[in-house]
DNA sequence: GCTATAATTAGGAATCATTCCGAATAAAAC
DNA sequence: GTTTTATTCGGAATGATTCCTAATTATAGC
């Protein structure tokens, strides 16, 4: 997905949730679409303060999950590191190294239709998070 | 996978990596094999205490640990939630009820070869993570 | 079976990402 | 411009997980 096609859509879903455009909120809205890196809220925060020196970690924090609740951004959860977010809600696989933390994108389809599990076990599905864990090249090359 | 040959492979991989199997070790396997909900730290401190009660919860994370680290058992991180934790290592789509916290299983094979990820990427693949969000049959029904 | 030893355990303290709080501020509607 | 109500700030609180140290115990070798 294109960076401005994920701001625009970010910043039209959140006129039709009544969410108010703040500055800050702009900046994220930026950050988090031009960024491919999926960076946490504490990188978000040290990205935004580079250009509108005022804001506060709480607001990013705040901002982001009223984002995630509108389902127009993803987090992603870890319990050893930050979490990570990304603006690209559509289906993909999110390949995570553990060696160096940065994750990659990897375009595929659900394993599963969402109408197949809902039909054989009345689970109706929402979202879903797909990931592979490993290293990347980089670190596979360089680290060993 | 069934109860008991989940409980065979952890205790045999325990002996392959030379971890020693007590008393608090074996009861925590057979919580991990025997429970289909995917309990969490806490969760399975409780039920092991009901059988045996000296056992604290430093020995379950350090067990959980281990038991992770030698890839015998897979962690679900959530950081709304307690992370949760299951025996059956296999490929499978889990099912995270958004509503109660329930969390089954559904059989399905990954979306890409881990292969094909390397080849394309350099990426290498240890483990995978495949999860849909949603309401459960008894969610949906009764709460709305 | 007994002993040595190195891993494991207990439990309490420490950590740290995230959430919560109340007062001050500012976007949006009129 | 004024009003209303969400948003922001920053510091305190939370809570799952990790860390720490002394005591314990599974395992290997005798």
């Amino acid at each position: 997905m294109e960076e401005q096609e994920i701001k625009r859509r970010i910043i039209e879903g959140m006129k039709e949730k009544g969410l108010k455009l703040t500055r800050q909120r702009l900046e994220i809205i930026d950050i988090i679409a031009g960024e491919k890196s999926h960076p946490s809220a504490s990188a978000i925060l040290a990205k935004a303060r580079n250009r509108a020196p005022m804001i506060s970690l709480s607001t990013v924090y705040y901002t982001l999950d009223i984002m995630k609740k509108a389902g127009l951004i993803k987090e992603l959860e870890f319990n050893d590191r930050d979490s990570r977010y990304e603006g690209d809600v559509s289906d993909h696989l999110n390949l995570v190294c553990t060696g160096c933390g940065k994750i990659e994108d990897f375009r595929a389809p659900r394993p599963v239709p969402s109408e197949k599990v809902e039909k054989k076990t009345g689970f109706r599905v929402d979202s879903a998070r797909f990931e592979y864990y490993g290293l990347c090249r980089e670190c596979r090359l360089g680290g060993g």
